[in-house]
DNA sequence: AATGAATGAGACTTCATTCAT
DNA sequence: GATGAATGAAGTCTCATTCAT
């Protein structure tokens, strides 16, 4: 915790934590303090103001989100199955991680999301860069890859948010038919 | 105004437009009431508290997007073109009434979310319904009604939410593709 | 009720009990209005302001504490049983009517006590030309009756007080123990 | 000021003699904050709420009364001239610090009473300990010794409060009496 | 860099009082 | 006379932010 890096990444992750159980207004900066072992003012050193430690999280966890799509994806695999591995990638990220969910969920819904623009990188880049080549090698529908990414991160996170609430029971067979499901509507053929 | 249940509904519709644009902390009380055009303690004869005006108002639009889906719905038609009907109601009153979807989208994203389990409706329920009885009249594949509900809900916010941000230009050729795409997955044969 | 006598007597009746539970600033007045069976703008008709209401409150009960004096002493009797029974009957009237004891006290400690110059008779003017009776008959030590009935009153609240509460065990023994130092103290001889 | 206990005993002593003058709903916590030369925000760096800073100024008050009848008091010297110190000693305290004396009446007649069971230390038990002394020794008369101190404090609390509303002129003379009548009435003999 | 006491604007809420019915 | 919805001033308390140490 010495190194400063790592002392602004762990404010970041207490945050994180906070807002996932309390949302944004229920998380004020000394409880953030206080689970980062810092006093309120240090917090202060590393970002300018409450706003900006909420963007940068956000900037921060789309990092991760991103990394794993990459991770999870292979190209020298058989496009169905890289869409498979990548759709159950990030369902597997998102489950295991949920606070990182929780608070791209509450961040893009709310007035936030008008700092989105100025996001240095966006999840849906690399998918739409992911399905534009599906289309191009012929394996997708020739729909605006937009539309692909936006079904696809949808089922996503909707799959993702009833499994952590425990409302369905999601095992195997059902991912399989999730994802059974889009790959027949998007797929030639 | 005079009647009392129509200034319980004005204040709903005050807040309700005050949280699309800033969110429930950016949304104090006296905004609420200057904006409904009462008291601030006015507030407080019809609801006990700001949660409970937050909480009351998810049961309000709840009731708002079940009556959309009922009233799109007509059983005397195929199943399929009940789908694309059901999909395409649903999508455009969230299109046109953003501040429902963003209302929604922020408080079953929020700490609110654990009030949902005693709201008196849902509208999962009435699309769980309806993918069921196509399962079982063999129009829809055999699988659980609550994934085929979930998987259709998310798609359609999805889809309202890039549209109703401009993002990407959602005409009625994408909205067929997209629809096309999820009945194509679903559908038997 | 339907008599305006007892409505208002009914609004000072709801307004003590409330005050001996909640006291002065727990007692709103529409928990007064709600007790009474009455609106909260009827309580206006009858009281200009909620410090008229407490302050007409303390008169009414002034008057049945004198009259509590009053109908326990005889002067045909003897003055040391005169000075008992006076006690004890004072003492019996708090003990059954403790919402009188803790609203008199509550009143007298409080800034509302400056009103009491205004007040239309005093319990303890009664008391002091008891008294003085005694003092001018004999029985009693020649000092200022004030400080008798200073003495006596605070003796007979205090007991009061510690009997309602219950911490102390006070029955008939313990009652003539503590009327009896009194009187030794007192008394000529 | 520089010292935090300082700062908290700033506070209490604020609240002290506005509680005195105005009641405890007379007292805002901003009219507190100004008398103490501090923000709003300050005092509840030191106490909870409002209710817990009334409750924690009870037991400071409590602190320094027992303080006074322990300074008092002198066990070498005869038991009647002990008695004649406590009495006067802390008949003298209320009488200089007539906030203290205003707020325990006040406190303990309001609804906070219910939080005097929870009170580290108490009044009574010292005094009850002075008397346990005086009647083991054979100097009163065998009652119980709650009995006698509640006797000796409400003579004192109201003769205190007499005096300092100067309706009564309390000199020595009559301070001898009162304690005078007290003692005969208790003692042996 | 780090601390955390202090600030004070502003949030939620209460409640004495009014007044149209 | 009676009602009770409506008012809005004022109260308690929170919390993002600052700054002397």
């Amino acid at each position: 915790m010495e190194n400063p890096a790592e002392k602004k990444k762990l404010i970041l992750e207490s945050t994180l934590e906070l807002v996932k159980d309390f949302g944004f207004h229920g998380t004020p900066m000394s409880a953030v303090a206080k689970k980062a072992g810092v006093a309120a003012g240090t917090i202060y050193h590393y970002f300018d103001s409450k706003d900006t430690l909420i963007c940068e999280l956000f900037n921060y966890i789309t990092g991760s989100i991103i990394r794993c799509v990459f991770s999870n994806d292979d190209e020298s695999l058989p496009f169905k199955e890289r869409f498979f591995r990548v759709w159950k990638g990030l369902f597997s990220f998102y489950r295991h991680n949920p606070s990182v969910l929780v608070f791209f969920e509450q961040f893009v819904n709310s007035p936030y999301n008008k700092y989105i623009e100025a996001a240095p990188q966006s999840i849906f880049t690399s998918l739409n860069a992911f399905f534009q080549q599906g289309i191009t090698d012929g394996y997708l529908q020739p729909v605006a890859p937009e539309i692909l990414t936006v079904l696809t991160h949808g089922s996503i996170t909707s799959t993702a948010k009833v499994t952590i609430r425990g409302k369905i029971e999601i095992g195997e067979p059902e991912l399989q038919q999730i994802i059974g499901i889009l790959w027949q509507g998007m797929a030639i053929k």
